[in-house]
DNA sequence: CTCATATGTCAACATGGCTGACATAAAAAC
DNA sequence: GTTTTTATGTCAGCCATGTTGACATATGAG
């Protein structure tokens, strides 16, 4: 426990430098960063995903967009959603943050070997409460951010 | 870089009901944590640990220490230093928390079978920023909270 | 047509970070 | 023995980000 207090600490310590340059906090960088892992994700799955009210997400949210780093655009099956994604903009400030924290994992990555990645990825699973955990299954491949509530035919 | 994040969430999030009973929140969980995981730590070891400042610590500890969780004593070595311990009312607290967190992490563990368990503490503390890498050495055993800045001799 | 859903917004409040200024006691340095 | 540094505490105010509750709008579904 105390180990992964220290690793978390250490990994989301480093992109906040950035951040104050724009003005902005971990909160934006967590929607930056799901939003660029999940294109086109709706607000309510982001909501699940980061598991804060509406009316939190939408303080950072709207001033992502309004400074316009994300864009929002109305679904198609569904034209009450806002489905997201990043502009050119969202993933350059994207990349800035994730490049130090990637080559983070790299390096431990290098340093503990193929298999300690195998077994950390594992045990890390094993932590996630089982509803979330399918978002990781890595046969099939099949878009990870969607799934929730009544699962869909394929026709759909 | 996502099973992380979903991982720490889940690990995190089970601990507040608890806190909430007692009208406290996850600043007071980590006091509680690290102060049970290192008796007599000083308050500057604390702040190293936390990584934030004197007077968000204070805020919190002095909740702590007014309700009977933590006491301080003076140091015997140095008069100057608070050193921190739970009281029994505290470790009441601290095992109600830690309760739920280790058995998810023990149910991950063994889930994930020894070999992955020894791979995850390896990236992890791939993870971490050198200088704190070592308060995880398992070999000697020293205590693991005390040795910052000049290094003190035996005799000292 | 009616009801449920996806989203947005306003207002107020709590927690837990931060900075800056200042205070005290004890250790360390000269 | 005086001076300086260190460990700690405290007051005041600000900011980021979480919360609840109430209400509005557009669209999908029955």
């Amino acid at each position: 426990m105390e180990l992964l207090f220290f690793a978390y600490r250490d990994f989301t310590g480093e992109p906040d430098q950035i951040l104050a340059e724009y003005g902005f906090g971990r909160a934006h960088h967590r929607v930056i960063y799901f939003v660029g892992r999940h294109p086109a994700i709706t607000v309510s799955e982001l909501l699940a995903i980061l598991r804060i009210t509406k009316q939190s997400l939408s303080r950072v949210l709207g001033q992502l967009v309004r400074e316009g780093f994300v864009v929002q655009r109305p679904g198609v099956r569904d034209r009450r959603q806002r489905l997201l994604e990043l502009t050119e903009k969202g993933w350059e400030l994207e990349r800035r943050l994730s490049e130090r924290q990637r080559s983070r994992i790299a390096r431990a990555y290098r340093e503990a070997g193929v298999e300690a990645v195998e077994g950390f990825r594992q045990v890390l699973m094993g932590m996630i409460d089982a509803p979330d955990r399918k978002r990781f299954e890595r046969r099939g491949d099949e878009k990870p951010a969607a799934p929730r509530g009544r699962v869909r035919t394929g026709s759909d």
